[in-house]
This record gives C-alpha cells, structure tokens and sequence, in this order.
DNA sequence: AACTGTCCCTGCAAGC
DNA sequence: TGCTTGCAGGGACAGT
C-alpha cells in the first residue's frame, strides 16, 4: 500500500516523465475519483495547463501548475499513476487520463487507475487550500521533506499518549508513515506497538528517529515495496523491492531476523495487523 | 483536544 | 467447482 517510499517514487516518476509537459485533453471516467472539487473543476483546471513541478507532503503529491492552481493526487490504498503511450490498452479502473501533448512525435498519456477508488484527484486554486484540503495545514513533520531529528521527533511526540505505534501511523504527528513502515520502524528501534510515549529514554526517541530516517530512505532507494497483491508499482510499472527486506510485515510465524529465537507474532492494533518480534520489542 | 471505532471500496484467498 | 466470507488499509468522521 502507497505509504511515503512508494508516494515518493511516484512523485519522481511524475517530476521526470510529466512536469514541463502540456496536458492536451482530459478525461474522467469515474466522478467518485474526483469527488472533492468535481469532474467539471478538474477538467477545466488541467486542459491545457502545464505541471511545472512534484512535490510531496506526507502521502499527498501536490504539483504547480502554470495556470497557477495546484493539482493534488493521493494513492490511498491502490491508487496508480501510469505513463504510457497513447493507444496503449487501459487497464480496468483507469478513472482520469491526461493526454501530454505531442513531444518529439509522440504522445504519452498519464493514467491514475484505482480501483478501491479511496484515491483522490483534486485541482484547486491555492488561495483556497484551507477549505479545499484542510487535512494539509494539520500535517505533521515530513521526515523526508523537512529537517528531521531528535528534537523534532521529540516536540511532535511531546504530549501525547496512548501507544507508540498509532502515534506513528497518526498523520498530524508524522506525515508519511503507514501500516508497513510503524511495524518495520518499531522493530529496527526495538520497541513495542504499545510503549507510551512518557516511558520513552532520550536514547530511545534519538534511536526511533534514526530508524524513522532509515527505514523511509532505504525504501525510497528500493523503489518501495510491492506486495503479494502487487497492487504498487512505480509510474513505469515496474515493482518495489523494499518487501525483500521486511523484518516484521508479512512475516508472522517466521523467525526473528535480529534475535532467531522467536517467531514474529500479528495483533490487531488500532483496527490495523501488527507484526512484532515478541523477544526483541519491549 | 485527542483518543477509538466505523465506514468507504474492490480484489483476492481461504473455507465450506 | 463455485459460492460466501473475511481481510487488506488511509483518512474522514462520529462518538467518547
């Protein structure tokens, strides 16, 4: 599932292969896609517009336009984006289509296919983020984007309670962390899915953001993980390979990569599978 | 204010 | 074999 290594990739794939690029027509073939601002706003807001950049803020790529609106996708749980040729057969759930005008004879298409369509496709106009997308002010530290440390780690936590693992899936404190990446995190730094955040050393917090950094960077370097369901794949459509490298997610049953005593164990938490190494996370 | 549980949606795998 | 059921989960929202 799309959670910040594999939003980035996408991210770089859109920076490279779509900014500089003219959109000459657009479709929408689901409108649930495009609920937020409706087909209407987001077909007028990026036929014949330029995407002049790619950022990304947590789980959310927000790219500039030259009209001067701001084009926002997220992937949520199977969202795609795909450049292709034109003519290339679509695959079931392409919901939006850009056509990129012709460059040296060809024309490319950008798909955003989605079929649990939790994604999202929005052009709005940024003097009215706030009321567009209010869920973007509430963000959290990106610890890719932002400067990101101990001390940053630690005034986001400052405060809080209930355990550490929903904290970290928690957006308003961490922007980019999702289900995969807690688990990998909290097993790297050796600490439980419920260790509160006032029974966490100075030590502890410096070693979370170290593996918080890590984790989320060596991810990125692997293109992302893809799952058993390959649901992720980057805007070539080429797999992740980050998966081969999971210590705890998907492995319940397994040995322990660390201590090879125990097997990993799975609890629900927060509504969500949590894979932990009962011997090392305390 | 900040926490927890429910819902949205589809594809896939397990079980009868 | 073919159906039903459960599971996957990001984030908004309602309830506490």
């Amino acid at each position: 599932m799309p959670e910040l290594p594999e939003v980035e990739t996408v991210r770089r794939g859109i920076e490279s292969r779509v900014v500089g690029r003219r959109i000459s027509h657009v479709e929408v073939g689901r409108e649930r896609s495009v609920r937020r601002v409706g087909k209407e706003a987001v077909i007028h807001g990026l036929l014949g517009a330029t995407l002049v950049s790619a950022r990304r803020r947590g789980k959310y790529i927000l790219c500039d336009l030259d009209t001067g609106e701001q084009l926002m996708i997220h992937l949520r749980m199977s969202g795609r984006v795909l450049v292709e040729k034109a003519g290339t057969k679509r695959p079931p759930h392409t919901h939006v289509v850009l056509t990129l005008a012709e460059r040296d004879g060809v024309i490319e298409e950008m798909w955003f296919v989605d079929p649990r369509t939790f994604g999202e496709v929005v052009v709005f106009d940024p003097a009215h983020t706030a009321e567009v997308l209010p869920e973007l002010a509430r963000l959290g530290v990106d610890p890719i984007v932002d400067e990101f440390n101990a001390d940053v780690l630690a005034r986001a936590l400052r405060g809080r309670r209930g355990a550490l693992k929903p904290l970290l899936l928690n957006q308003h404190v961490v922007a980019g962390i999702g289900n995969i990446y807690a688990d990998e995190i909290l097993h790297l730094a050796g600490l439980r899915w419920n260790r509160t955040v006032d029974s966490l050393s100075r030590k502890k917090i410096n070693e979370l953001a170290t593996h918080i950094s890590e984790v989320l960077t060596q991810a990125i370097e692997a293109g992302g993980s893809t799952l058993q369901d390959t649901q992720y794949v980057d805007i070539e459509g080429n797999v992740g390979s980050f998966q081969e490298n999971h210590r705890v997610y998907g492995r319940e049953g397994q040995g322990c990569i660390t201590c090879g005593k125990v097997s990993i164990r799975r609890v629900i938490v927060a509504g969500r599978s949590t894979s932990y190494c009962p011997r090392c996370q305390k």
